[in-house]
Order: structure tokens, then C-alpha cells, then sequence
DNA sequence: AGGATGATTGCCT
DNA sequence: GGCAATCATCCTC
């Protein structure tokens, strides 16, 4: 099994995001095993990326291995690994499997299947915002757990984007009840 | 300086 | 299924 140091994520985009999956994230001991993961580069118009280095899009630019978090329409924070220069693995959905009663607790009332099913969701339950920008992914709080065993993965279009609408860089647990969205 | 937009979510019909 | 919320960011003028 590959470690997942600097040298898991110091490879090609979708490699890693692949890879991904199974993998159990936690932050401060809360999480569990990624389900659903997107993968964005350089030289795809849907990546924040690809119109080169900004304030907001530092991390991606900067080493792999580290957190990039941003945050969309003005209310959600999304989390990402950052993989080679310009090119991240948005982490979309984990299976609640660790601190899943500190999860609802940050969630409100809603079903163990909606606790992390959706960027927002995943950085809401787990307490994810802008403080965890820029910080390396192997070291508190974060843990990254390597996959016990590699099951079937599936692929397809990403979700909520405008361009590069056909690039199949969506990677998921086929048939989990944790997905954002079904994917066979 | 101003405005369109967004790697989403939840509530409404 | 449709759409409002909500605001930092970034492109355009």
C-alpha cells in the first residue's frame, strides 16, 4: 500500500483521487472512509486552478499534500488535497463512521445518510473551514487511514459545474447510501 | 468601481 | 423539480 505522505499525493490528479477512495479521513478523530471525490487540474476550465495562482487559490499551487478550503456561495466551505501544482481532489462525500454523534451535533436533525453526503456537508459535520487552509494533511488534525480493501469504483461527470461537463473525473463507492448524488 | 458568478444546500410547491 | 440564500472573488469596464 502506498503511504499517503507526500509522495500518495505527488501524482497525477486522477490517480489519486481513484486512489481515494476507501481511504478514512478524520479531523480531530472525527470522520470516516471516503465514498465520492472529484478530480480538478490545471488545464480544465472547471478548476479554480486554470486561470492561474490567486489569493484564494494559493494552495493549490503549493505543495501536495496539504489542505485547500474555499468557500462557495457564500454560506459552504468545501475541502480539498492538493495533488501536483494546480490540481486538487475535492472531497465530496465519506461514510460517518468516527465522532458521528459530534457530527449531528453540528449537522442538526438530519439522517446518518445526510450527515456527509455533499462538500458543505462533509466540511459542516467535521468542522472544516478556513482555518484548515494551506495545512498539511499528515499531521493534527487531520489523519488520513490507508483503505483496507480496494472495492469496485465508479466513475462519471462531475456535479455542479458549468464547463468541463463531460470530463468523467468523479470517482465513488458504487451503490453506497453515502454518495451526494447515485452513480453506478 | 461595478457586476456576474459560483466544485451547494435546503425549503417550497 | 424549482429557486432563494448569501458574499468573497474575479473579470470587465
Amino acid at each position: 500500500m502506498v503511504p499517503l505522505g507526500r509522495e500518495f499525493f505527488d501524482r497525477p490528479v486522477v490517480d489519486v483521487a481513484r486512489d481515494l477512495i476507501g481511504v478514512t479521513l478524520l479531523v480531530d478523530g472525527v470522520g470516516g472512509p471516503l465514498v465520492e471525490v472529484e478530480a480538478y487540474d490545471r488545464a480544465d476550465p472547471a478548476s479554480h486552478s486554470f486561470r492561474g495562482p490567486t489569493p484564494r487559490n494559493a494552495a493549490m499551487f503549493g505543495p501536495p499534500g496539504h489542505a485547500y478550503v474555499y468557500r462557495i456561495y457564500g454560506m459552504h466551505w468545501c475541502l480539498n488535497f492538493v495533488c501536483q501544482p494546480g490540481s486538487a481532489v475535492l472531497i465530496r462525500a465519506l461514510e460517518p463512521l468516527h465522532g458521528t454523534p459530534l457530527m449531528a451535533a453540528r449537522r442538526g436533525s438530519v439522517g446518518p445518510r445526510q450527515l456527509c453526503a455533499g462538500p458543505g456537508r462533509l466540511c459542516q459535520a467535521l468542522g472544516v473551514d478556513l482555518t484548515q487552509n494551506g495545512l498539511p494533511l499528515d499531521q493534527a488534525p487531520f489523519a488520513l487511514l490507508p483503505a483496507g480493501e480496494s472495492g469496485d469504483i465508479a466513475t462519471g461527470p462531475r456535479i455542479g459545474i458549468t464547463k468541463g461537463v463531460e470530463t468523467p473525473w468523479r470517482f465513488a463507492r458504487p451503490g453506497s447510501p453515502f454518495l451526494s448524488k447515485p452513480l453506478r
